[in-house]
DNA sequence: CTAACGATTCGCT
DNA sequence: GCGAATCGTTAGT
């Protein structure tokens, strides 16, 4: 059986690292009692100490950013343009509002419920690739916001899929232009030739 | 209380 | 490939 990730994998200082990691690692919903899951093939990571393209960097201690201060192995789900939803996963500890954006999945299993939630027929890119793409495809929404990450309603599984250090891309973050210098941190990471994953440049 | 903006997506040319 | 849609949150009056 494969094994959820304990907390001491988001609890480590690292989160440039445990993005790489959450690569190839299996994220898993049980949304109204249905189970969904899907290869986490694409990541970003937002350090709060010293990136300015962080949420809680822009914005400091909101009422929005708060989990990101809190303890680790939790769910930060931030709706953008008033329509996406973003999956991100809390990591280090508390105070210090390093987080993990999730990006893209390649879905596993739930495939059908995954596809009727995306309204598509087939499985391509749209239906998994793209960071409000992919909370849809697994049922994520803003009601998700702060959830436990070792509960059982979201978690991440770790299917010993090891994969090979060239096989992981990493480049710049994209529509983050406003954080200067930031914006150039190849924080992004994706598994190379995946066809969920966002386009390569 | 009111105004401005965004870690994006979709549809049309 | 490019431009518009859309609404909760944030910050300012």
């Amino acid at each position: 059986m494969p094994e959820k990730l304990p907390l001491s994998f988001y609890g480590r200082d690292d989160v440039v690292q445990i993005a790489r990691d959450l690569l190839g690692k299996v994220l898993c919903t049980n949304i109204n009692d249905v189970f969904t899951s899907g290869i986490i093939v694409e990541t970003e990571a937002y350090n709060g100490r010293t990136d300015k393209a962080c949420h809680s960097h822009i914005h400091g201690r909101t009422k929005r950013t708060e989990i990101m201060f809190g303890k680790p192995g939790k769910a930060y789900v931030y709706l953008c343009y008033g329509i996406h939803h973003l999956f991100n996963v809390v990591t280090n500890g508390e105070g210090l509002a390093d987080a993990v954006l999730v990006r893209a999945i390649e879905p596993l299993s739930g495939v059908p419920t995954i596809l009727k939630r995306r309204s598509r027929t087939k499985l391509e890119r749209s239906v998994g690739g793209g960071p409000g793409i992919a909370s849809q495809a697994l049922g994520i929404s803003t009601a998700h916001y702060g959830t436990d990450l070792l509960g059982n309603l979201i978690w991440i599984e770790d299917h010993n899929s090891l994969l090979n250090q060239k096989d992981i891309i990493a480049s710049p973050r994209v529509g983050v232009d406003y954080a200067g210098e930031d914006a150039l941190l190849p924080w992004r990471f994706r598994i190379k030739g995946n066809k969920f994953t966002s386009p390569a440049k």
